[in-house]
DNA sequence: TATTAATATAAACTTATTATTAAATCAAAC
DNA sequence: GTTTGATTTAATAATAAGTTTATATTAATA
């Protein structure tokens, strides 16, 4: 664990998040593990651990941290908000077939565009679509 | 206007879809407006022109033209989806105040990241968020 | 221990989207 | 021009899913 509980805790207290059991585990799942689950997602794993864990909880949580800058949302699809603790710039492939969500490296330092000369940027995102690696090589063993 | 109703209609025929009052006014509106709007959008915008246009219209008369790839849809927010005419790659910029929905130039022939390497590619999407020109004006006039 | 904040539970809410069905429109044949 | 059949539209209701709220209980801090 990169992350360990007490580090956790240190960060949350930083935060003036008080370092529940709820808290520090649902962020010790987010930081040591790279995937980009929903709020439901979040629910499913984290009830093996904490079976009494509710709904409201989740949702609670992950705003309090998205709100204190320790996650970061992400949309691809409309229907769905995503939740991940790296916070570097990076993009994301959301495979059709099997929707798990890939991180990649892509330059981000992209030169101003034109048309947005005097705007203010605070948020950039970059998402591709298409089919995996896995799904592709299970569709040729059909 | 660049689209006239006759062009659209030549469109709406190729593409096998009945060219109906409605269906040419819609997509003579996306064609000639250079806008992003979301389908609540369009009722409102068209109940002008067609004022007995109802929402069951409007949704199915959009997905269809997204079907046919006449439309393409964009997801920036979770919440909403929105649909514009610009097939071309090009990135979109949604202003946090005002929400308007800005296009921009960039290149999108980023060689592929090699973390996708053995994927297949089928849509990228860049979006950017931020403070337009015209409302970071208006903060400075109050 | 007292105080304050966080959690669990269930129910309610919100809102985009879809289904249904009757009326209207259109194309084509008569 | 009229009839016929199929497609499209309008209007309403229903769906569905993610998210939020109310409240009682529990846990964390001072």
């Amino acid at each position: 664990m990169k992350n360990s509980a007490e580090r956790l805790t240190e960060e949350l207290n930083k935060k003036g998040l008080r370092p529940s059991h709820q808290r520090i585990k649902i962020l010790e799942y987010l930081a040591n593990h790279p995937c980009h689950p929903t709020a439901e997602q979040v629910l499913f794993e984290m009830k093996k651990e904490l079976p009494t864990l509710s709904k409201s909880t989740v949702y609670k949580t992950l705003n309090a941290f998205v709100e204190a800058e320790m996650l970061r949302e992400i949309t691809i699809e409309n229907n769905e908000v995503r939740y991940e603790y790296n916070l570097a710039d990076h993009g994301h492939f959301k495979c059709e077939k099997c929707g798990e969500v890939y991180d990649f490296e892509i330059d981000f330092d992209i030169s101003q565009p034109e048309e947005l000369s005097g705007f203010k940027i605070n948020d950039k995102n970059i998402y591709f679509k298409g089919v995996c690696k896995s799904c592709l090589k299970k569709k040729q063993n059909i």
